[in-house]
DNA sequence: GACTTAGTTTGAAGTTCGTCAATATAGAAA
DNA sequence: TTTCTATATTGACGAACTTCAAACTAAGTC
């Protein structure tokens, strides 16, 4: 299910069990400390993208830990990866966090 | 930790491990496919607000676990209910549903 | 080739989560 | 006060999640 299919106004009308359940799929990838702190360091990082061994340091958990919270982020689709060399460079999906963004807005009550 | 304090915009700045701590908390609430359902009945509802005995017609889950999910929603501050005679009526705070929007968008590139 | 560094995958341990049946509480009505 | 309806709480169980150590892969260097 793509972005625009799933990512509807929460306010708007009742979700669809097949909405609520693309949209949630998301949300809780954002429901881990660790990965919103890797996603909220990816994003701020300077030139909106940061190699994985920036990301390591500065974190209380391993490795393979980080290295799994990434795949979480990258398979629900708001980060992706590319390797450069060496070392692999992730940024986020700037469109994806809009529409999440935008499935909690209220919609606006009718003067 | 208050809204304020927590929902700061998500790509401006690394969150604190804090921050990303009471940030996470709330998007962990709307990762689950009936919470999300029910949050979108609730807020959708005419009146702003919807009783329980609405909430559970139209689901696959028993009583016990819709009771479950709207106490999560409830203490993670994103409804609010109250008892009037047999019946208990929740409604959104809009507000946190508007914090939490807020922390997902984009910081504005410099031209 | 052998060695090193960056990152991922695998497998297992411990924990949290979602769910339900059974039980409890709160109010209305008889 | 007994009964009925609406909702919440408790306790249990299986599924899913987070984490790490160990093993693996991919690229660069000697």
């Amino acid at each position: 299910m793509t972005l625009a299919q799933c990512c509807v106004p929460l306010t708007a009308d009742p979700l669809t069990a097949e909405e609520a359940g693309e949209l949630s799929r998301r949300f809780k990838a954002l429901g881990d400390p660790v990965r919103l702190r890797l996603l909220s360091l990816i994003a701020s990082h300077e030139g909106g993208e940061a190699c994985v061994c920036e990301l390591t340091v500065g974190f209380e958990v391993s490795g393979p830990t980080i290295s799994h919270h990434l795949k979480v982020l990258r398979e629900t689709g708001l980060i992706e990866g590319d390797r450069r060399g060496t070392w692999i460079y992730y940024r986020v999906l700037p469109e994806a966090l809009r529409a999440l963004s935008e499935a909690l807005l209220p919609t606006r009550v009718p003067a």
